[in-house]
RNA sequence: GGGGGUGUGGCGGAAUCGGCAUACGCAGCGGACUUAAAAUCCGUCGCCGCAAGGCUUGAGGGUUCGAGUCCCUCCACCCCUACCA
């Protein structure tokens, strides 16, 4: 018997899987003809290229492999295909640190990271590697742009935005730090009004929300309330607040805002504008309130958004000496600006509420402004007084703080009684009054913003869009794509795209003269937005895919990754599918039927990282104990969406649970010898020994038929191997695979069992055991591919005798007959008043009142001379009896 | 502040529909083998108790013949998000 030996196993079969394309999809004829394979796309996130394949790649992996393998010998035709989002501002940044090109660093990790891979004995289909950085890949993303712009989804606008000046580039949020600083120079970022590109998302902010409903149930809860979170829908109404003049007489302007109160609207005692409003300058340059006004502006537009948010909860404002009128009731109120009112969600202009919203009343206590109560609690003592009072209360409420739940409206006109609160009839109500004078209108109102998606660096996919002179913003020509990035960028010597007179002049679509390029390249995550559809038809050379290759293998029937990617890279993909289904270019709106998201791999509870100095290397496990014992190992410790915690003693167990794998199979089929059969582990940094030891083999007289206890043991072997073969099918297929790891365990301990007792003489004497055992012997190597494939594959072709052409990876999944799984006798426990007292054995098909009988019997001491009350039997599991 | 989640032995975890809590593994302990060690194999392993027995799924209550699982109250921790009108 050969030693497993990981080492040279896992090489050898990576070897041959790849020259037998083993891993390729088997349509043949560009997907057009029928492939009598049901097809299944199995996708995990792809990587970015940052340095070595860490701990939680192989994590994310491992799980997709497992599905692809076992879909694979379920009878699915498997895409399981892998590539590279490359593009990205680390790259530059480790050019300047290293002395080199992004190019050049961004493509020896590309490189290390393919070898790792395959290491792992992961079943991609390498002929399909799709690398975001590659001509051919980036191309179709501006063919994209350019379709999304000729859609009325591509903007380019003025907006406020963080900038780094000595980076010289927008940031995105997450790259400024808490103390508003850059995150790579850490000079202060600064707020800027800059002409950005942008993606209309916020076109499709609806039917993003409302599509949520169709994964429900096949994607986290947590991803579908974090997404719907961002989108944030609010329902309420606009109004239309008229603007006074300088002297305070009414004009014919309007302020309008957005509420999702109108119930209160008798409660407005002062009216709020953002910092940035553009008529706040307007309103104050050249009067009193001139240098007031402009401190509080200063200072909230010097913060930069996170600041603005992560700060203390200061409000801070100031008046502007304007009013407006409320429309409800005339009201004349004044305008303030305050810093906690947001310049880009709703209209920029609030209607204060203080009596109804927390932040308003606290603005109203720090400026010692009216706090009238509108809606109050039935059982709020204040509710009683107000009630018949004709006059309006202007003074304190007796709250500490304002109240917005639900409640009865007062001191609110004729609709005084009316039920307040959000969405209420009291709302409605007020809304319709508003239509009714044209001064509102019912409206919705989203928190998702549209997608800045341009940015002044150098190493990402250039924006195709040409400056002229005359002809304005121009977008270059579908024939001209594509806009090639110069790979020879000096990113060392500050460098850019806009100091590249060869890449700047263009000559103008439109009239032939000469114009400027677009510096600008686009986010990262647009090239990781489509990626999955060019998988389907990575080679095409005359569109980004075909509609009939998409449209086979899309959606992806599972997807997988990490947590972190809940909201920003899975609602842009959302986006582009609805986008591109809009272009007429897929026939499906969700690109991603079922989300697993998988948990961090920790190390004494705290996340791996470089920085930390903590982290555990995949290479160094696989040189230690072989890809499959890892793969495993990652599996077993800890179901797939939970957080796991790295414990290198487990996978030395799980080495050691191989090697005994090893030695049954050969027992099993008589493969083994005395001398070898229970050599020690060679694996991790112990050197093995050769010691056989005498098993307490069964003596039979003969030496050539088993005896009693083999014969049960093999029986319970037989059961077992149904029960397990049903339990890891289930448990695979719903991603539990630590359980089904667990279950195959069992069944070895039930082969251990069997074989301890049976002799290999007496096995190998009896046809029938032995064609048996082998069957075993092959169930346990088939239940173990999708997890330990090479050591499968060496098992299966090297042991249980099978050729090159009949590969375990090509087997049929194995098969569970639950009625073969089942004993003939069942234990049941025996319960008096709830406690267990006593065991029973009875037939499995044992009628209800022979279990009653038995089980009274049993528990007759227990019950002294007290009389069953009630006796509740529940086949299969317990008796209950009541006294 | 809002949303989501988690809490089970020394550790990672299991219990899928309300039915014997602690499967499987790690670590530990005892034994066999060995001059010895490693490896391997066998056994043991929730807590208290010499035992009989009692107790145990973050705490407390409830429903039920029966609760880790369902309901109520509370505690702790984690993640996400946040002046969104």
């Amino acid at each position: 018997m050969q030693k497993y030996d990981p080492h040279e196993i896992e090489p050898r079969w990576q070897t041959v899987w790849e020259a037998t394309g083993a891993n390729s999809v088997t349509e043949t004829d560009g997907g057009t003809a029928a492939v009598d394979k049901p097809r299944y796309y199995a996708l995990e996130m792809f990587p970015y290229p940052s340095g070595d394949v860490h701990m939680g790649h192989v994590r994310n992996y491992s799980i997709g492999d497992v599905i692809s393998r076992y879909k694979r010998m379920q009878g699915f035709d498997v895409l399981h295909p892998i590539g590279w989002d490359s593009f990205g501002l680390p790259a530059e940044n480790a050019a300047i640190k290293q002395g080199s090109t992004p190019a050049a660093w961004t493509y020896a990790n590309i490189d290390r990271q393919r070898a790792s891979l395959r290491r792992l004995g992961f079943s991609y289909d390498w002929s399909r590697v799709v690398v975001t950085s590659d001509v051919d890949y980036y191309r179709w993303g501006q063919w994209i742009f350019l379709k999304f712009w000729e859609m009325g989804l591509v903007e380019r606008r003025s907006s406020p935005v963080n900038w780094c000046p000595s980076c010289l580039t927008v940031l995105a949020n997450e790259q400024v730090l808490g103390d508003g600083v850059c995150w790579r120079c850490k000079s202060r970022v600064e707020r800027k009004e800059l002409e950005q590109w942008y993606f209309k998302i916020t076109d499709y902010a609806q039917e993003l929300l409302d599509d949520l409903e169709l994964l429900k149930g096949s994607w986290p809860e947590r991803v579908r309330q974090m997404q719907a979170n961002w989108i944030g829908r609010s329902t309420g109404a606009e109004v239309d607040f008229t603007l006074c003049d300088a002297a305070g007489e009414p004009t014919r302007e309007t302020i309008t805002v957005f509420t999702t109160r109108p119930d209160t609207l008798f409660g407005c005692s002062f009216f709020l504008l953002a910092p940035e409003h553009p008529l706040v300058r307007e309103f104050v340059v050249g009067t009193p309130f001139e240098a007031r006004a402009l401190r509080v502006i200063d200072a909230a537009t010097s913060s930069t958004a996170v600041e603005r948010s992560k700060g203390e909860r200061e409000k801070h404002g100031a008046p502007t000496g304007r009013f407006v009128v409320n429309p409800i009731n005339g009201d004349k109120v004044p305008i303030w600006i305050a810093d906690y009112v947001l310049m880009d969600y709703g209209t920029g202009a609030v209607m204060a509420v203080p009596s109804g919203d927390e932040r308003d009343f606290e603005f109203a206590r720090t400026y010692g402004l009216p706090i009238p109560p509108v809606v109050v609690a039935e059982d709020d003592p204040l509710y009683a007084t107000l009630q018949g009072q004709a006059e309006r209360v202007q003074e304190e409420v007796p709250w500490t703080e304002a109240y917005a739940g639900e409640g009865i409206m007062v001191q609110s006109g004729p609709f005084t009684g009316q039920k307040g609160g959000k969405d209420s009839e009291g709302a409605q109500a007020v809304i319709d009054a508003l239509a009714a004078r044209g001064q509102g209108r019912a409206t919705v109102n989203f928190r998702l913003r549209d997608w800045l998606i341009s940015r002044q660096r150098y190493w990402g996919n250039p924006i195709p869009a040409i400056y002229c002179d005359s002809c304005g913003i121009v977008p270059v020509p579908y024939e001209d794509l594509p806009v090639v990035l110069p790979m020879d960028i000096d990113v060392i010597k500050n460098e850019s795209l806009a100091s590249r007179e060869d890449f700047l002049a263009v000559d103008c679509p439109v009239c032939g003269r000469p114009a400027r390029r677009e510096t600008d390249t686009m986010d990262t995550f647009t090239c990781s937005s489509w990626y999955y559809l060019r998988y389907t038809d990575p080679h095409n050379n005359g569109a980004p895919f075909a509609p009939e290759q998409v449209n086979a293998w899309m959606p992806v029937d599972q997807y997988i990754g990490g947590i972190e990617h809940a909201i920003l890279h899975l609602l842009y993909s959302r986006f582009f599918t609805k986008g591109l289904r809009d272009a007429g270019l897929l026939n499906f709106s969700e690109p991603f039927t079922r989300l697993l998201t998988q948990g961090m791999v920790k190390l004494n509870g705290e996340t791996m990282s470089k920085s930390k100095g903590n982290v555990v290397a995949p290479e160094d496990m696989i040189a230690s104990y072989g890809a499959d014992a890892l793969r495993i190992f990652i599996l077993f410790m800890a179901p797939p969406d939970k957080d796991l915690e790295w414990e290198e003693k487990g996978l030395a167990g799980i080495y050691r649970f191989l090697v005994r794998i090893w030695r049954m199979v050969h027992d099993l089929v008589g493969a083994a010898d005395e001398e070898t059969l229970y050599e020690g582990v060679s694996g991790g940094a112990s050197e093995g020994g050769s010691q056989s030891i005498s098993n307490a083999f069964e003596s039979t007289s003969s030496g050539e038929t088993i005896g009693p206890a083999a014969r049960e043991a093999a029986a319970v072997l037989q059961r077992e191997r149904h029960r397990v073969v049903g339990k890891v099918t289930e448990d695979v297929e719903r991603f539990n695979f630590n359980t089904a790891i667990a279950a195959i365990m069992e069944l070895a301990n039930a082969v251990g069992d069997y074989l301890r007792l049976a002799s290999s003489a007496a096995r190998a004497a009896d046809p029938e055991r032995l064609a048996a055992d082998h069957e075993v012997a092959e169930v346990l190597v088939k239940l173990l591919a999708p997890l330990a494939p090479h050591f499968s594959e060496e098992l299966w072709q090297g042991v249980l005798g099978k050729t090159a052409t009949d590969s375990v990876h090509t087997q049929a999944w194995p098969i569970s007959d639950p009625a073969l799984a089942l004993a003939p006798t069942v234990e049941l426990a025996v319960q008096v008043n709830g406690k267990v007292r006593g065991h029973i054995e009875v037939a499995l098909d044992a009628p209800e009142e022979t279990v009653r009988a038995a089980a009274l019997a049993a528990v007759a001491a227990q019950m002294g001379s007290a009389e069953p009350r009630k006796v509740v039997v529940v086949p299969g599991k317990l008796v209950s009896v009541v006294v």
